[in-house]
DNA sequence: CGAGGTCTTGAAGACGATCAACAAACGTGG
DNA sequence: CCACGTTTGTTGATCGTCTTCAAGACCTCG
């Protein structure tokens, strides 16, 4: 059933057999989410955390002028508010943007599985930091890249990170999710993405038709994105 | 010697007698770093996390055409790579902006209260969950607050960061940074800085002179900032 | 087939970048 | 304590990226 976590977590360091069966027993139940729906809403003080089993979702916030951002998304095997383990109350809201089925943890369990399994709690508290380290680069590519190099970052960090989970077929991925989202995401306007994508697919770098999208020429891309994939820390860190 | 740490985590989380001397004993030595030298070098592995004692650094990444990020300022009490404990490689560089005095607390210290005190680990975890909660701010000011709005936040925030830590004197601060470093925050040119300060300025809002910003008008700045002091998760959280 | 969402295009305008020059403040050594 | 060089702050002019507004095309799904 989290399946996804535990190869994810184990990409990063060795589990016991313990250790496996306990996280994977953490998941007392699964929920589905319907496309739009808020997983988790801002303001809430959450005793349960959200793993994604399938879907995307986005963490954002709005602003009171109605603009969004999108602070992070979600793929299979991604904790949407692990954190809200120790914050307790939510700074931001998390949204499904497409149906989402989640595993539900609850905090009590989370508590238990860092009063007793010392590694366990240091990989869980690991993927936190790696959410860390992808806002950074988030951070360098919405101050100092152009729209077209920050949309092709983008397109590479989301690319690994799916690859990551086996969930892309050859140069391509599912990715379905609008322009208008991905301008919330940016932090740009839909207008403006859209002219990146079609300067993206005229320079042949990606092809993107519904939810497909293949990347046509990686070296072109990674160029443009100036990309350097180390702070995904796809290796064994522990 | 570590006060500043202890004081931090005990905001947030009660601390055994034990605990507060185990945290104390980690900070096994003190090393003084000059201003703009490098804390932390990009692509290190380092084996020991640097708690601030004293000055104000910045995490930072450069591209290659040799603009500049800052993601991360830091103030006493902040460790600046806490996170290198698990992710092992550095993804950015941290930089002394004034003379900085660190707490070198070794990655063999960590592991070791991370085997044996849970609650000192999930002290340790909440603080780089805290981080965290800062960049995703920062991420929506980048994407979606004008200059102004984006720069009004960066002080309310820091004001609140150093109040909680006994540095600021009424509604003064010391902030020891200069507009170039403001703009590699903020993500924007020095030149504007300047212009959005005297903006700041001639609405009456805050007084900046050499090191001493003075707020002259909290909830005038606050308003511009749209600020919400929730992501600082200042109160008890454990 | 119709309706709503999504994508696309054009035109005008705003915000912030860049370039260039100068003023002010600071630190250092004489 | 002053002179000097360097860093930091300030100002103006011009330019470019991205925004906003508006409208039309396309697609998908009931």
């Amino acid at each position: 059933m989290s399946q996804a976590l535990v190869s994810k977590l184990e990409q990063r360091g060795p589990l016991s057999a313990e250790e496996r069966g306990v996280i994977e027993a953490a998941v007392v139940r699964v929920r589905d989410v319907n496309a739009d729906e808020d997983i988790v809403r801002e303001g809430e003080c959450p005793t349960e955390s959200s793993l994604m089993l399938e879907g995307f979702s986005a963490r954002y916030k709005i602003l009171s002028n109605g603009r969004r951002q999108i602070t992070a998304l979600h793929v299979l095997g991604d904790f949407v508010d692990l954190h809200s383990f120790l914050l307790k109350k939510m700074d931001h809201g998390v949204v499904a943007l497409t149906p989402c089925r989640i595993g539900v943890v609850p905090h009590d369990e989370l508590r238990a599985i860092t009063d007793r399994y010392p590694n366990l709690t240091r990989l869980l508290w690991l993927n936190t930091l790696i959410d860390g380290a992808i806002h950074r680069e988030w951070l360098v590519a919405m101050g100092r890249r152009s729209a077209l190099g920050h949309t092709a970052h983008l397109i590479c960090e989301l690319f690994l990170r799916l690859e990551a989970v086996g969930r892309t077929q050859g140069n391509s991925m599912n990715l379905p999710i609008t322009q208008a989202e991905l301008g919330d995401t940016l932090g740009i306007s839909t207008v403006h993405v859209n002219r990146v994508v079609q300067e993206l697919r005229s320079q042949g770098l990606i092809t993107w038709r519904g939810e497909k999208l293949t990347i046509d020429n990686w070296d072109g891309l990674r160029a443009a994105a100036e990309f350097d994939p180390t702070y995904i820390h796809l290796g064994r860190q522990v």
